[in-house]
DNA sequence: TCTTGACTCTCCTGTTAGGGGAGGCTTTAT
DNA sequence: ATAAAGCCTCCCCTAACAGGAGAGTCAAGA
C-alpha cells in the first residue's frame, strides 16, 4: 500500500493527477481510509497507471482513455486519432509554409503589407455583365449605367447584405487593354435579365486565399503579386479567375488612399 | 458603420469572437453607442481584423498578435512560432508512429499487453554487486546473501523511497547462461564499500523506454521483444544496457502471476 | 402607431487536464 | 512532545471562445 505522493513518484506523474484522475473515475485508489480521506494505492495499480500514461503520451484524452480501458472499440479509437494526428500534422505544415513566407518577406521589405487570409466564399446570386473592357478607367464609367438598366427591369430589387460587388477577370495573365472582366453584383433573388446583363448563381468556393489592398487601383498589381506568390509558396494552386471585390472606392470615399479592395483567388492543394 | 452581425459576415468570423476582441483589446469598434452598448464597426476597420484573422490562421495566440501589431520585434516573434511549429509536428509524428505501431500490433493479438512509456531516470545511489552467473535461479539465491553482507559493513544503512531494486545486464544480447550482471539496490547514501559489492552513483538517464511485465520471468523475453521492436519502430536507439527493476516479486507474493517487473532501456533518437 | 421578428446587449457557465495555493488535519521522525 | 513533511478539501485559474438566459433595440410591415 502506497501513499499518493510515492505511488506518484513511482511513476513520474504528479499527485493532482493522481487526484483528478481519482476524481475522474480513471484510476480510483485500492483503498480510501474513511476518516482521514488518505488514499492508498497497490502496486497491483502500477500496471493500469502505466497504460494511462502511455495513452496520455499518444494524447488521448481521459475521456478517450476511459473508452479504451474499459474495451470499447479501441481499434476504432485508434484510427480517429490517427486521423486527427494526420491532419494536425497537415495543419502544422501549413502553419509554418506561411511563416517561413512572411519570414522571408521581411527580409525583403520591412512592411509586411499583405497577410493573406483563406476563406470560404458562400453561393451567390448575382447579375453580371460580361464584358471586353478597353481600359480600366472605362470600366468605372459604365458601372451606373449597368445599375440603372437592371434597376429599369427590376423595380424592388434588392442588393445582398453585406454588399458583395466585385469583378471576375476571365484572361488568365494580367492586360491592362482590351480586359476581359465580367461585373457582378451579388442581390437576394434571381431577377429579369436584360439584353446584356444576366442574373444568375455562382457556386461556394471551398477555399479562397484573400489579401486585402487599400490605396488606389494603379498599385493592385503589387498585392497581385503577393498573393499568387503566397499561393505558390503554401503549395496551392489556383482554382479559378480570380475575383477583385469592392469595399470602399470613389462612391464613398473622397481619398484614392482610403480605397478598400479585397482579392479573392479560388484555390486548391497541388 | 456596420452593425456587429455585419461586420462579423464580412470577414466570416462570429459575433462572439468580436466581441472577445473588444474586450481583450485587440479590436475595439470604432464607435459604441453610450446609450444602448450597441457597438459599431466602420469599413476602415477591415484591414486590421484581415490582418488578426490571418496571424490566427498560423497560430499564433492573441497576445503574440497585440505584440505583433504593436511593433513590437516581429520577427523574434515569428521565430519563436517557427520553432514551436517544428517541435509541434516533431510531437505528432512521434505520437503518429505510435500509433501505427499499437495499430499493426493490434491485427497480430488483439491483447496489447505492453504499453511502452517514455521516463526520465534520475540520478541514484546504489550499491551493486557485479557478477557473472550460471542461470537466472541461481542469482535469486544470492540477493539475500549480499543483503546481509552490506547490512554487516553498514548498520544503518537505508533504501531509498520508493524502493528501487534492478539489475543490469551487461552483456548487449539475450543469454540464458553464464550471464553478466549487475546487481543494484538504490539507498540514501554512499557506505562502506566490501570486497565484493561496491557503492556508487549512477548518472540519470534522460530517456528511458519502459514496460511493465506482469508474471513469472520465463516470459520476460516476450516483454524485451516487444519494447525493442517498438523503440527501433519509433526511430529510437538504445543507448546503454536495459535494467530490469523488481517491484512485487517471490518475497511479497504468493503467485507468480502477481509478480511485477519494469523493463528499462535508456534511448535517444537516432 | 403598433407589432413583430431580427439583432444586440450583458452576464453566467462550460470547455481540457490539471496547477497553485489556503487552511486544516495526519503521520513520521527526532 | 514537537516539528517537519505529507495529505486532505475547497476554490480559483488557464485560452479562446461557444451556448444560452433574460432583457433591451432597431427596422419594416400592417
Amino acid at each position: 500500500m502506497y501513499r499518493i505522493g510515492l505511488f506518484s513518484k513511482i511513476n513520474k506523474v504528479t499527485v493532482k493527477t493522481l487526484r483528478y484522475y481519482d476524481e475522474t473515475g480513471l484510476l480510483k485508489p485500492a483503498f480510501v481510509d474513511e476518516e482521514t480521506g488518505y488514499r492508498y494505492y497497490t502496486s497491483g495499480q502500477l500496471p493500469a497507471l502505466h497504460k494511462i500514461i502511455a495513452l496520455r503520451q499518444i494524447g488521448f484524452s481521459i475521456d478517450e482513455i476511459s473508452a479504451i480501458l474499459n474495451g470499447r472499440n479501441i481499434a476504432g479509437i485508434f484510427e480517429v486519432r490517427k486521423r486527427e494526428l494526420q491532419s494536425e500534422i497537415e495543419k502544422n505544415r501549413q502553419q509554418l509554409a506561411q511563416i517561413t513566407h512572411y519570414l522571408e518577406k521581411m527580409k525583403e521589405d520591412f512592411n509586411m503589407n499583405y497577410e493573406v487570409v483563406l476563406k470560404e466564399l458562400p453561393e451567390v446570386i448575382v447579375y453580371s455583365k460580361r464584358m471586353i473592357i478597353p481600359n480600366y478607367d472605362y470600366y468605372f464609367k459604365i458601372i451606373p449605367q449597368i445599375g440603372e438598366e437592371v434597376a429599369k427591369a427590376n423595380p424592388g430589387l434588392k442588393c445582398a447584405v453585406p454588399e458583395y460587388c466585385f469583378v471576375i477577370y476571365h484572361d488568365g495573365e494580367y492586360k491592362d487593354k482590351d480586359i476581359d472582366v465580367e461585373y457582378c453584383e451579388a442581390v437576394t433573388s434571381i431577377g429579369n435579365d436584360t439584353d446584356t446583363i444576366k442574373f444568375k448563381k455562382i457556386d461556394r468556393v471551398p477555399t479562397a486565399a484573400c489579401v486585402l489592398h487599400k490605396g488606389p487601383y494603379n498599385t493592385l498589381g503589387n498585392a497581385y503579386a503577393h498573393l499568387f506568390k503566397w499561393i505558390a509558396d503554401n503549395g496551392y494552386t489556383p482554382s479559378d479567375n480570380p475575383r477583385e471585390s469592392y469595399i470602399d472606392g470613389i462612391w464613398n470615399k473622397e481619398d484614392e488612399n482610403d480605397w478598400l479592395t479585397e482579392l479573392q483567388v479560388p484555390i486548391m492543394k497541388k
